[in-house]
Order: C-alpha cells, then sequence, then structure tokens
DNA sequence: ATTAGAATCTTACCATTAGTAAGTTTGTTC
DNA sequence: GAACAAACTTACTAATGGTAAGATTCTAAT
C-alpha cells in the first residue's frame, strides 16, 4: 500500500473499482460466475435491472474484455455471455466481499 | 455460491457491492487504511473529488459503521475520521481487487 | 403459411445522482 | 482584528439511471 510504486496501484484500483461498482456490474459478473448465460436469463436472475441498463452494462463488460458475447448458430437473437478468464478471476474478489459482509454482520452481532 | 442460503448472501452482496461502488467510495476506504485522517488531508490526497461528494460519503460510510467521525479538542471544525473495525475489514476486498488488476494485466500482456 | 409471442436490443423521456462553484461558520495565525 | 484555512452547505448544471414503449429477428402453434 506504501510501496514504491503506490500512485501506479492507487491509480488503477480507482479505475478499477469505479468500473466495477457501476450500478448491476457486480450483480451481473456474480450470476455469469455459475456459467454462461443467455440475455433473458441474466434479466430474470437479477430483480429490478432493465433492459437499457443491461444491455450497457454487458457491452462494458464486452468492451473490457470480462465478458464474451456469443451469437448461437450465428442467429442474432439468440446470444450467450460468457465470462472470460478475468471475468472469471473476479471470483476471489467476490468471495472477499462476501467475507468481508459476514465478518461485519458478526462485529454488529458481538457488539449489541 | 449454490448452498442453500445463497439468495441471502446474494442479496446481502447486492447490497454491499452497490454501496462500496459508490462513486469515490472505493479510494475513500483505501486512503483511511493508512491510518485516520482529517477531512482535507482526504481531500488532498483524492485527486478529482468535491467538497460536496466528499461530506456526502462520509456521512454515508460513518452511518454504516466503517468509519467513525472524531471532534479533535471538541472542535466543531477540526475532525478526523478513522476506520472501524468493519472499515479496517475490508481492506481483504481491496488486496483481492489489486491481486485481480495484476492478473488482468498479466493476462492481457500474456495474450498479446 | 400466418400469427402470436419471446429474445434482444433501441429510443425517448423523466428522475436521481454527481460535479462545479460560490457562500457560511468556526478556528487559527500573524 | 484581519486574513486565511477547515469543514461543511447551498444552488445550479451535467451525467447517469429508470421506465416504458417500440423495432427487429427468431420460434412455436394453429
Amino acid at each position: 500500500m506504501t510501496q514504491p510504486n503506490c500512485k501506479h496501484i492507487c491509480s488503477n484500483y480507482h479505475q478499477a473499482i469505479e468500473f466495477i461498482g457501476k450500478r448491476w456490474m457486480g450483480m451481473i459478473i456474480y450470476t455469469l460466475l455459475s456459467g454462461p448465460k443467455r440475455y433473458h436469463e441474466i434479466h430474470a436472475t437479477i430483480s429490478g435491472i432493465s433492459d437499457r441498463l443491461l444491455t450497457e452494462r454487458l457491452n462494458e463488460l464486452v468492451n473490457e474484455g470480462l465478458v464474451e458475447k456469443k451469437y448461437i448458430d450465428s442467429s442474432i437473437k439468440k446470444v450467450e455471455y460468457e465470462l472470460t478468464p478475468n471475468g472469471l478471476a473476479f471470483k476471489e474478489v467476490i468471495l472477499a466481499i462476501v467475507k468481508w459482509i459476514e465478518f461485519c454482520d458478526f462485529e454488529s452481532k458481538e457488539t449489541k
């Protein structure tokens, strides 16, 4: 955290957390962790997300190389979204968040 | 991820990532990891953040119990912000994100 | 073969959130 | 006691997100 390249790490961290922190982004990656999914499957899994933002977020994920978009049978209306290795690697971050939540829950129960 | 309490975890994860994903939130926690800081110190460290949002984010962090606000010498204009144990525990998440970034960088260099 | 419906966007419009800039109050320093 | 800094606060504009309707392509049923 205070190494020579702190500024580099810090700026990368800034970019990264602003990207993954965009609304619904975390949920979409989480959903795709259990395997590739169709557009409507993701939509059905994440309650509350709109078509507009799901499309937008998926495009951003594809552009950043975390998700791959596959046209099944070369059909425009048969699409599958799958995590790339970089997207899959995000699982460790999700696990850390889940652990952190559990720690916070535990703390709040201990101190009440 | 696919355990019985998946829905519970998932909804908590959703809440948590939407909270920590708010703009500047990650940077503010990151900054406080190196120790308690005054308002203007945080402001100086994070380039680009405005007074308005820094105040707002700090209030949210205090309300969620991740940060404690201390009035030094009981003075209204001498304030220090310090991470609580729950806030400190977030370090593991940050480390996971930093590792993930490094993995992604490595992958992109390998495959070009 | 035609029609109904689903899948995957796209567009237009309104609401919420963020950014900018100026002002306020208290505290400090010369 | 005047000038400046700290820590906000307020008012306004810009950007992002939410809602709802529509467009296009595919699939299934009659």
